[in-house]
DNA sequence: TTTAATGCAAAGTTTTTGCAAAGAA
DNA sequence: TTCTTTGCAAAAACTTTGCATTAAA
């Protein structure tokens, strides 16, 4: 790549940390709203997918929930990740794996996702020039957008690093842009 | 948006058109290659194909298909798609409607999409300046890209001529990223 | 002839919904 | 009590595959 149009942008800075205290307020005035009742089992969801790591799956949610009360249905996770996205407390993700993956919505911030299609790493990275021009090209058709997937598939240069997360997957995954 | 750090690059240039013959050269080749056959149906579905406006769907292909052969099965359609999708002549899209999507591949250029929720029109966009940013981004975490998806959703701004194309529209179709 | 491709139908995947029973408000 | 939520199982919506038959080479 030549770096002759560069500019002198910070080029993918790291997101900052949520705002958990914030997002429990915005899901409360949502669920007031919507008249939605606060269960055993949401109040259990919502703490574990807070408690998460970036991109889980329902599947990974539904484990943990299970090991703290294993009469919790699929279902029932995935309704409650539904309203969260309603809400905008969670985004709702797609890697091309099939399964939809949830992370923290944060309002006054976006990022945008490199995956690794090795070892399934997935890093999160902001980059301010490129949502601008987006709007520019939007501007350009006319167009308004509401929201956009970013998605840079690939592979991590640091292939011992890379295979040694790999292996310690349970589930390889195959993280190909098919879906 | 300010334009405060907006360069001068042209932004969202239109894509050109595709070079067919390259193309069938290029089939050719991969077919030899695999030792796969060329049939009646694989003659009829690529020339359907390279007659079609992109980011066709399997079922608007097997329609205009069977309008010449009755007898072409979905299977057919579906395995020779992925045929010209592994032979690099197609490229299967997800927007996020559930079902694939195909377009003519090109090696020469690279654009991207932006669809509209309301109409689901589907405008294609050039930008240099976005490639050249993520090929930084993956760089700084040192990352190699295989591919990326670049979608903006959104509505078309001109509401007469965006809800008369939803009208004539067989099926509306849910454009959201809900996939 | 030999081996690949087709067409049908059936099987997979993951998401989504219907419904009777349970539980918030 | 009333109306929402749950958990199960079944339905959807696409994609993918198995297999006997057909047809390239």
């Amino acid at each position: 790549m030549s770096d002759s149009q560069a500019t002198n942008a910070p080029v993918g800075e790291p997101p900052k940390a949520p705002d958990l205290d914030r997002l429990r307020k915005t899901l409360d005035t949502y669920m007031n709203e919507k008249g939605l009742r606060t269960t055993e089992q949401r109040r259990l969801i919502v703490n574990t997918f807070f408690d998460s790591e970036a991109h889980c799956t329902i599947d990974d949610l539904l484990e943990k929930v299970r090991a703290i009360d294993p009469r919790v249905g699929y279902a029932t996770v995935y309704r409650t990740m539904k309203m969260l996205s309603e809400g905008g407390i969670a985004n709702e993700l797609h890697f091309g794996d099939g399964a939809a993956r949830y992370e923290i919505a944060d309002d006054t911030s976006h990022h945008d996702h490199l995956i690794c299609e090795t070892c399934g790493i997935i890093i999160e990275f902001e980059e301010p020039l490129i949502e601008e021009l987006q709007e520019r090209i939007a501007a350009k058709f006319d167009f308004t957008i509401t929201h956009h997937r970013h998605e840079l598939y690939g592979r991590c240069k640091d292939t011992v690093a890379c295979h040694a997360r790999r292996a310690k997957q349970r589930t390889p995954g195959d993280l190909s842009n098919k879906e």
